[in-house]
RNA sequence: GGUCUGUUCAUCUAAGGGUUAGGAUUCAAGAUUUUCAUUCUUGCCAUAGGGGUUCGAAUCCCCUACAGACUACCA
């Protein structure tokens, strides 16, 4: 490569918008992970960048098997593309933390010689005493530049007791020493400027003892090398950006380091605070992409796939949450959101979640779907009934029913008196319709249908209306009784175009079975 | 407790010193559908409170209240 060609792709690798996506495999994503991938996403492929996956499994203890695979299958499920990942690999691999384990005692190691960080020898134990006893006065311990003179650590012992800590393998950390009196200044993408004073920040593990990394640390290096640009995450995460930002100075980073974005948080539907697993369980609605078996407990939490939505409206929703495009348009394909991304418009408040507003999203992509594509959605409902129905007859029920659904399952509440005789009827309208003399009628009319040569819905419907005018009977009473014959109850699209397609030995076979079961009222 | 962040209809939000504070969801009423749903129309409903600055404040500043996050060898 020549110089000034390796010049130009340094130059364009600075440009080069770069993100990720780093969530720590605990459990499955849950709405406000997915919503912080989503925003991610657009932001890079609005500007033709990157988007990675990051798995920070730095915390052995809290790792849950199938955690990592949930992530992965729940983002392919909403159309999010990886560029780089555990997965896909990519040139800065591997993309999994525990894989990179021994890269971070290097940098712990760099900030150590530097005076930036220390070693700490107090145990778990230890510093649960300092902080039970200050709770007891009413007070907060913290391990910081005015505690950390009376503590085990590399700053207060002699360098000689130290070395022999270290060498005969004492647990011990590494912790940041946060200089005194410093003000921290950023200007958050979202929030505008933000500051703090070191004085209020504790001097936070960065090197465990167990040779990992904490989150901070692993952070921090890994964006580094990933050369990531633009860090956007929960606001939970904003009280340690100076932390972050300091170790950046620490490392001699500052000049490229990302920029930072905090996004707000998803709020519960009702009541306070941030929204949870309960609040879907209390009120009936998931809150993961996907459905999660817990591997310990066995237990099943629901998700949105195997409710029924949709991934593009499921993401269309999302994307509204904290984010709008400052017009009136608000449906939106993966497309367009990308088209319209930008993070000034994403909201400094947190939104409360609207299952409701959720499933208004996904009617709307429902009745936009082709119905050839929702029928094979829902054939495998009708499987799970043992039915075999010819896949034409599915397209065309389909897109009968699909206005009046909010969920492909519907369709089989909305038209499954296109697939099978109705089993019961319903009593209210029994007792409406099913009068003196309409088993009468509809015996007539079954009789008449009967005669009728070509059976398709407008060649039904004309010569039946004349044959009721001429009867003078009155249409509502007919409509209805007809209707609770066929289907079994008040729903369903037009009459006639259920006449049609289930044929007309079914429709008079069904007039016959409602005036064998249906109470004779004389 | 401390630090930080936020606050416009019930909910998601628009309006970046000058509009009758706009749209969407929900809810209610009416129309359409000889059913239900859809659709359409209409209605209901908001600048947290108090001080400033200004001719003029949802918008800028301060205080209060409320809410949230963080305050682990978790992320």
């Amino acid at each position: 490569m020549s110089h000034i060609s390796c010049l130009i792709s340094h130059v364009s690798s600075l440009n080069r918008i770069r993100v990720r996506f780093a969530p720590s495999p605990t459990g499955p994503l849950h709405i406000g992970g997915v919503r912080t991938a989503l925003f991610n996403y657009l932001f890079a492929k609005h500007q033709g960048g990157d988007f990675l996956l990051r798995i920070e499994d730095t915390d052995q203890s809290r790792y849950v098997p199938g955690a990592e695979a949930y992530i992965m299958e729940a983002l392919d499920w909403c159309g999010i593309k990886i560029d780089e990942g555990p997965r896909e690999g990519g040139p800065h691999a591997p993309y999994r933390q525990s894989e990179r384990k021994e890269l971070y005692a290097g940098y712990a190691q760099q900030l150590i010689d530097s005076g930036h960080a220390y070693y700490a020898f107090d145990t778990s134990e230890e510093l649960d005493a300092l902080r039970n006893l200050a709770e007891s006065k009413g007070e907060t311990f913290t391990y910081n530049n005015l505690t950390r003179a009376g503590l085990n650590n590399s700053l207060t012992l002699p360098g000689s007791a130290c070395e022999s800590l270290l060498s005969s393998s004492a647990p011990h950390v590494v912790r940041f020493k946060m200089p005194e009196n410093v003000v921290v200044e950023e200007t958050d993408l979202i929030r505008g400027h933000v500051q703090f004073n070191t004085n209020q920040l504790d001097d936070k593990v960065l090197f465990k003892s167990d040779g990992m990394p904490t989150y901070h640390l692993a952070n921090v290096v890994d964006d580094h090398l990933m050369e990531i640009t633009h860090v956007i995450r929960g606001e939970e995460w904003l009280p340690s950006v100076p932390l972050h930002i300091l170790l950046y100075r620490a490392f001699g980073w500052e000049q490229t380091m990302p920029r930072f974005s905090h996004l707000p948080l998803i709020l519960k539907p009702v009541g306070k605070g941030k929204l949870s697993k309960r609040d879907g369980d209390q009120l009936g609605f998931p809150v993961f992409p996907l459905a999660w078996k817990d591997p310990e407990t066995g237990d099943v939490s629901r998700g949105y796939r195997e409710d029924g939505y949709l991934p593009d409206g499921f993401i269309n929703m999302l994307s509204l949450l904290g984010w709008n495009p400052g017009t009136e348009q608000e449906i939106f394909s993966m497309d367009q959101l990308i088209q319209s991304f930008t993070l000034d418009r994403v909201g400094k408040s947190g939104s409360r979640f609207d299952p409701e507003k959720t499933k208004w999203f996904n009617h709307q992509y429902l009745i936009r779907h082709a119905d050839t594509e929702l029928a094979t959605l829902f054939v495998p409902f009708l499987q799970s009934k043992c039915l075999e129905v010819p896949f034409e007859l599915v397209v065309r029920v389909v897109g009968l029913v699909k206005e009046r659904c909010h969920f492909v399952h519907e369709v089989w509440d909305q038209g499954f008196f296109f697939f099978q005789s109705p089993e019961s009827y319903d009593e209210k309208m029994v007792s409406k319709r099913w009068k003196d003399g309409v088993p009468e009628m509809m015996e007539e009319i079954a009789g008449f249908f009967a005669t009728i040569e070509t059976w398709n819905a407008p060649e039904i419907k004309e010569p039946f209306s004349r044959f009721v005018t001429e009867k003078g009977w009155n249409f509502g009473t007919i409509m209805n009784s007809l209707r609770l014959c066929l289907v079994g109850g008040s729903f369903g699209p037009d009459i006639f175009e259920i006449c049609e397609i289930i044929g007309k030995k079914e429709t008079i076979a069904r007039i016959q079975k409602a005036i064998a079961q249906l109470p004779g009222t004389n």
